[in-house]
Parts: C-alpha cells; structure tokens; sequence
DNA sequence: AGCACA
C-alpha cells in the first residue's frame, strides 16, 4: 500500500454518533501532526470508516504504526493508507477534477433494505451475573493485566481489547467532564498502577485514589481526552472478575 | 465488509 498523507481507517464502532467521531479521531490523530480534514460518513456503505486527513504523509505513517489495532470504542482501529487522493489535497495541488455523480441503481436501494432489515438490534445494557467467584486473584494479577495493556504492542495486528463495556452505571451522569470517576478498583491496585494504565491516553494529568475507597479521580486535560480514556479503558479487566466502571465525575 | 469527498 503507498504512503498516502491520508489515512484510510476501518472496524470503527459504528454506534457511534459520527460527529463524536470524527471529535475522538481528531483527539487521538492529532497528536501525530496537523489535520486537514476527517471524513467519515453514516450511510449503510460507508458507517465504520474514516479518513483521516493530514498535512504531511511523514504524521500519516507515525500514527498508522503507532495506532494500528488502537482499541477505540472497544474496537480495534484498522488503519491503512487511502487508495487515492483526498478532494481537499487534490484541490489544494491543482490535480483536482470533477467527479461524475453516482447514480443509485435500484439493486443498491434493495441491498440496503434488505440488510438493514437484517441487522440485529442493539443490545440491551448487560447485567449479566458475575462470572463464578473463583480462587481470590493473586496480587499480581492487577499488575500483570496492566502491563500487558500498556507494554501493549502497537505492530501486532489483534490487540488486547479491554473486555466489553458494562453498560451499567452506577452514576448515570453523562456530563463531559475532564475527570473520569473510577469504581470497581481492586484492593490491590495502587496509584502507580493506575497512572500506568490512564498515561497512555494522551492529556492525562494525574490519578487520586481515595484512601479506604475503591474509587478514584483522574484528571485529564479536557473532557475530550477524558472521553477517549473513558472509552478506551472502559470494562478494562484488572481481574478476570473485576472490570473498571468509569463515568465523568460530578462537576 | 465496506476506499469518500453533501
């Protein structure tokens, strides 16, 4: 695939409102240089993309390697170079032209009926019964579950996706926030151990634990960032039986 | 799975 300055990404979580996104990507990209642009659109053949538009190809390939297989919205990214040029590139070197309009054929609309006829309904919010209580989990547990999150190696092409949300929180504020509330904190987790785990989300600003609480408060620099974290370590297992809740703090 | 440009 040739280096493209435009990134074309696939397998994203496609309950997810596009404008909210296109935020998130920018969130995350944006870190590796400046964006033109992002593209990504909700109808039936186009959901569960994005393109991904920078000003240098060099930005381009540094987060390609370095997100491949990010778990974003529970959902492993998969990031490839776009097959060709983007409109807004094209224009800006003089290469642009004119597309004919597509005409939509009549099979095309019956496909999409037919499929989105097909397509099961959301889940609904799981409450599923803990897994059986089995022997307690040694300490290191916590430990070993969040090395391997973060020495997370970001060529191979399965990453470890933190397990599936629990859709049921406990705090039902949904207001952004840039601090994340976090429950479910085994005993054994320390606060070094979380800030391993919350640094990799970039504006991360510090963890607060609260003594004799399994509870703790982590800072980030806006409440996109915090979103981004929230979204990436929601559910994360710090045991095969303990999964993080996290919600936005109270204002 | 699906490579667009409202």
């Amino acid at each position: 695939m040739a280096a493209n300055q435009t990134l074309y990404v696939n397998n994203l979580n496609d309950k997810i409102n596009v404008e909210t996104m296109k935020k998130s990507l920018k969130e995350v990209f944006a870190a590796f240089g400046g964006i033109i642009d992002i593209v990504a659109m909700k109808s039936l053949k186009r959901r569960g993309q994005a393109w991904i538009i920078f000003k240098e190809t060099s930005a381009a390939t540094n987060s390609l390697k370095s997100l491949q297989g990010f778990p974003f919205y529970n959902k492993p990214m998969r990031i490839g170079y776009s097959r060709s040029k983007s409109d807004v590139v094209a224009k800006a070197d003089g290469t642009y032209v004119e597309r004919p309009k597509k005409i939509v054929k009549r099979e095309d609309l019956r496909k999409a009926k037919a499929a989105s006829a097909a397509a099961p309904a959301a889940p609904a919010p799981s409450f599923a019964a803990p897994p059986a209580a089995g022997p307690a989990a040694a300490p290191s547990i916590v430990q070993k579950n969040i090395q391997d999150r973060i020495g997370w190696n970001p060529n191979q092409t399965a990453a470890p996706v933190a397990a599936a949300a629990p859709k049921t929180m406990g705090n039902v504020n949904a207001e952004p926030n840039k601090t994340l509330f976090v429950e479910n904190l085994p005993v054994e987790s320390t606060e070094t151990m979380m800030s391993m785990l919350f640094r990799q989300y970039p504006g991360f600003q510090e963890v607060r634990t609260i003594p004799g609480r399994n509870v703790a408060f982590v800072d980030y620099q806006n409440e996109y960032q915090a979103g981004m974290a929230m979204q990436g370590l929601q559910g994360f297992a710090m045991t095969p039986e303990v999964k993080l809740l996290l919600t936005y703090a109270k204002k």
